[in-house]
DNA sequence: TACACTGACCGCCATA
DNA sequence: ATTATGGCGGTCAGTG
């Protein structure tokens, strides 16, 4: 194995910036806690030179063309809004890079919406893939050969490795840290992020999802905004049918027929999303436990170890950064 | 440890 | 006849 391991960042006009710092600061972070260079973080674009990204901020890029693809290099994809990734997709040197590091590289993937440029330059067809839920049924349409994962935060396809939205890019970046070089210099260079990387309970994937799907199902959003917003208290079944107007029995029954999951768990499962926020960001347990509407401490801990396997106290210390 | 109580869950069945 | 509804009651896990 020959270091340090490459990881090019294909990019273009109008590319999504947090797509390209969070995953590539992985990487150079790594370099740091390692103290050594292990990974050669490169940024390429199909013009080389000053790229602007999302937001008007400009990127000095290499040129693809320049790049000689290597045997343990990764090729990451960014992704972007709909024009620029529509241009994106429609571009011939961004295709012909890509077509040459699937057969070149160790890895190659995508952050977000990048996925649509692998499929546009037909690399994934019969792979499965992760999107963010808003573009699943996007690129379903569009590249029904595409086997999509839209539960997933990130999916690996033998040497493909695709990422569902701008922080999931970083939980992607991480296996792949994990994979060469082993859990613990993963959790240096996560503890190292958590600062930049924390998510809020409510903005958790799990709420994501099921906003999203309670969007298809007319009868249930107002209710699931509801659930998402009072996690500060235990709210009864009952009251939930109550809320939607429906009796107990029906509404465990539409509700579990329509989420696949029955209404007690899917909000203890909100609560826990965003207990896990708190603690991220450095709340007590005790604090957690009130906040979150669980009877006890106790009820609390066994709770949130069954759903995410560590204990709250053992959580708390890893996302703690000193 | 024993115990009663509560809420969630769900099979069953009568009914609209 | 088929389907959705909603009440009843039993089981289970958790709580004090």
């Amino acid at each position: 194995m020959t270091y340090p391991r490459r990881v090019i960042f294909l990019t273009y006009a109008g590319g999504e910036l947090l797509d390209l710092v969070g995953p590539s600061s992985v990487f150079s972070t790594a370099n740091r806690v390692f103290g050594h260079k292990h990974y050669d973080v490169i940024i390429a674009s199909p013009c080389g030179g000053i790229v602007k990204h999302s937001g008007n901020i400009g990127v000095d890029t290499m040129i693809i063309e320049d790049l000689a693809f290597g045997a343990t290099d990764t090729v990451l994809i960014v992704g972007a809004e709909r024009k620029p990734l529509a241009r994106a997709i429609a571009d011939a040197q961004l295709k012909s890079a890509l077509v040459r590091a699937a057969t070149q590289c160790e890895r190659i993937g995508s952050i977000c919406s990048g996925v649509f440029v692998l499929a546009g330059a037909g690399l994934i067809d019969g792979k499965q893939v992760a999107t963010h839920w808003s573009a699943s049924d996007e690129l379903g349409v569009m590249f029904p050969q595409v086997l999509c994962n839209a539960a997933a935060l990130y999916v690996t396809d033998g040497k493909l490795w695709t990422s569902a939205g701008v922080t999931t890019g970083i939980d992607m970046a991480l296996a792949m840290l994990e994979a060469d070089h082993g859990s613990a210099l993963k959790i240096s260079v996560a503890r190292q992020l958590v600062v930049y990387a924390h998510r809020p309970g409510y903005q958790s994937q799990f709420s994501d999802l099921l906003v999203a799907h309670a969007k298809t199902n007319e009868r249930f959003t107002g209710l699931i905004d509801w659930l998402a917003t009072h996690t500060n208290r235990a709210i009864s079944v009952e009251e939930m049918a109550d809320y939607v107007g429906m009796s107990l029995r029906t509404f465990h029954r539409q509700f579990t027929a329509t989420f696949d999951e029955t209404p007690g768990k899917t909000f203890e499962n909100l609560r826990l999303d965003a207990a896990r926020g708190l603690i991220e960001q450095g709340a007590s347990i005790g604090g957690v436990t009130t906040q979150t509407g669980f009877r006890s401490e106790s009820a609390f801990r066994s709770a949130f170890k069954t759903r995410f396997g560590v204990t709250p106290l053992m959580y708390r210390q890893t996302w703690r950064t000193h």
